[in-house]
Parts: C-alpha cells; sequence; structure tokens
DNA sequence: CGTACGATGTAACATAATTGCATTTAGTGA
DNA sequence: TCACTAAATGCAATTATGTTACATCGTACG
C-alpha cells in the first residue's frame, strides 16, 4: 500500500526488532495495494527464499498485535492483512469478491460513516471499525 | 431478533419446505436479539433433541442462500448468523467483543453510512455491505 | 404399495490457524 | 573470543471450523 513506508522504522516504532523474517513479510503486506491472506503472504515469500508458514502466523500476529498491520476480516473462511492506518494512510472500507477472493481497497471518502454518536453513547471500549462490501468484482462479473 | 416472523412463512416464501429441523434452526436464530455461531446454534438445539452437526451447516447454507438468514463476520475465525433483513428488520451494523465472542446488534440509526456515491461509480456487483465495530464488551471490560 | 427425490446422518476430509517443543541466531558480558 | 541467555525460527502435531461423499431415511405422489 505504501512505498512512502521505511519497514524498518516502522519495526522499530512499534518497539520490535527488524529481523529479516519480519522486514520480507511487511515488505510484501506493505508493497502491495490490497491486502493479502497469510497463505498469499506465505506464498509469495517462499518464491524467494525459504521461510516457515507458522513462522508467517506469528509475525503477522505479531505486526497486528503491535498495531503495525492491519487484521481485516472478509466473506470468506481466512483473514486478509493490509498496513495498519497511520500518517500515511486513512482507514478505509474494502470490497471482497465472493467469486475469486481478491480483495480491494476503497478510497477513504467512497462511504462515509458517522459514528459520532455512536462512540458517544457506547459503554464498551471501540477498538476499530470495519467497512466491507461484499459482491462480484468487475473481472469476475465480465467472465460470466 | 424477531417474534413477530412466523418461521414456517419465512420458510415458505423462500421456497423451502418447512421441515422440522429447518423450523428450529430459525427458531434459534429468530429467537436471539444477537448472532450466534453455527456451533452455538448446535449446542443449543442438542440440548432439545438430537441434530446432526453438518446438517446444521447445510441448513444455514442453505438459509444464507435462500436470503432468509444473514451470514455475519466476526474479527474471529468462526462466521454468525443471524436473521436476514426483511420488512421487519433493517439492515444494521454490529458490534463483536474481542475477549468473550459475544456479537450484538447495533440499532440501524446509530451508524449512517453513505453509499449514494460509491454504487453509483463501482464497476462490480454489489451483494452486501457489512459494517462491524470490534472491541471489549462492557461486561469484558468491567471484569478487568 | 412402491418408487423417487429431498432431507438427514455418519465418517472422512479440507483448510486455516495455533501450540508445544526443539533448534538456531543474535546480542551481551566476562 | 567465548559462553550464556533470550528471542526468533523451524517442525510436527493439534485444534477449530467447515465441507464432501456416500449411505439411509422419510414422505409425497403415482
Amino acid at each position: 500500500m505504501c512505498h512512502q513506508c521505511n519497514y524498518e522504522e516502522l519495526l522499530s516504532n512499534a518497539k520490535l526488532s527488524a529481523t529479516n523474517n519480519r522486514i520480507r513479510v511487511l515488505e510484501v503486506v506493505g508493497n502491495n495495494s490490497f491486502p493479502l491472506s497469510a497463505k498469499d503472504i506465505f506464498n509469495t515469500l517462499e518464491r524467494n527464499s525459504s521461510i516457515n508458514r507458522v513462522t508467517v502466523y506469528r509475525i503477522l500476529d505479531l505486526l497486528v498485535d503491535h498495531g503495525v498491520v492491519e487484521r481485516i476480516s472478509t466473506g470468506g473462511r481466512a483473514f486478509y492483512y493490509g498496513l495498519a492506518p497511520n500518517s500515511h494512510h486513512e482507514p478505509h472500507p474494502h470490497f471482497y469478491c465472493m467469486n475469486c477472493g481478491q480483495m480491494d481497497c476503497l478510497s477513504p471518502e467512497s462511504l462515509t460513516v458517522d459514528m459520532d454518536d455512536f462512540i458517544k453513547t457506547f459503554p464498551g471500549q471501540i477498538e476499530k471499525m470495519e467497512v466491507r462490501i461484499d459482491g462480484i468484482c468487475k473481472n469476475c462479473g465480465n467472465k460470466q
């Protein structure tokens, strides 16, 4: 999602040591303009040099815990991962293609959500909001 | 979510025969004011009389396909199920407690989403929109 | 009746993610 | 430099959730 981000800096800001594997995972997540599944990320990394599937899961968990990466639920069974919102990236909604599983980022302005009233009155603690559109993407629609 | 709904009627409207198991599943889904996981539904049904886990999954799939029940993704690994929006039930956002897994329905007005522009310009086919807040519910927050 | 088809049960399988434990790596002080 | 420690990674097994294949049951209809 970002070529302005320095991945080692993102890690050190999050108080995480910049191991080779962490940087590799973060590069894959960050250099894509759309979120990927753990499997996508693993497969991409394996093409270059070996890494363990579990290591990928663990690094993703760690990055999510430290707010570097965002875990996004889909209309399917696997989570997808993208860079967490930060000064360069506003929170934004996603589109999930129920046919091919491709997930796309939508522009922050495409869907405006007013949650001011909600925040004022909700008795629990709010961590994040997720807005997702499910449907059939342009490509899959054309094929049918 | 609804005591105004006649479950046999919902089934026949969806052109589904009203088998005992379908009615039982739909009662559990419909009589709760919050969405449940397939496991929750199965456990509840098993308390009364025997039903197979797979049957529950199949009935839920069927009801989702026919628009009677809505499949809702959570911040966790399992899907949750609630009555699909209909004349008695507007679409509405949900709150998911990352600690206890409880999912609650929020009022349709609590979060207003303007997607008019998006619908006009998006090149794919839109099936549904999901808005979910993740956080810690009041109960879990008090315990900590 | 009997037959045909939809509904259900059962076991096996598939997928995504997690856990336990062994091994490797990197950093730190003697 | 070496030894020690803690963190990071690898590997195998396990868990959680959901799906498939196929057998059986039940019911509507000729």
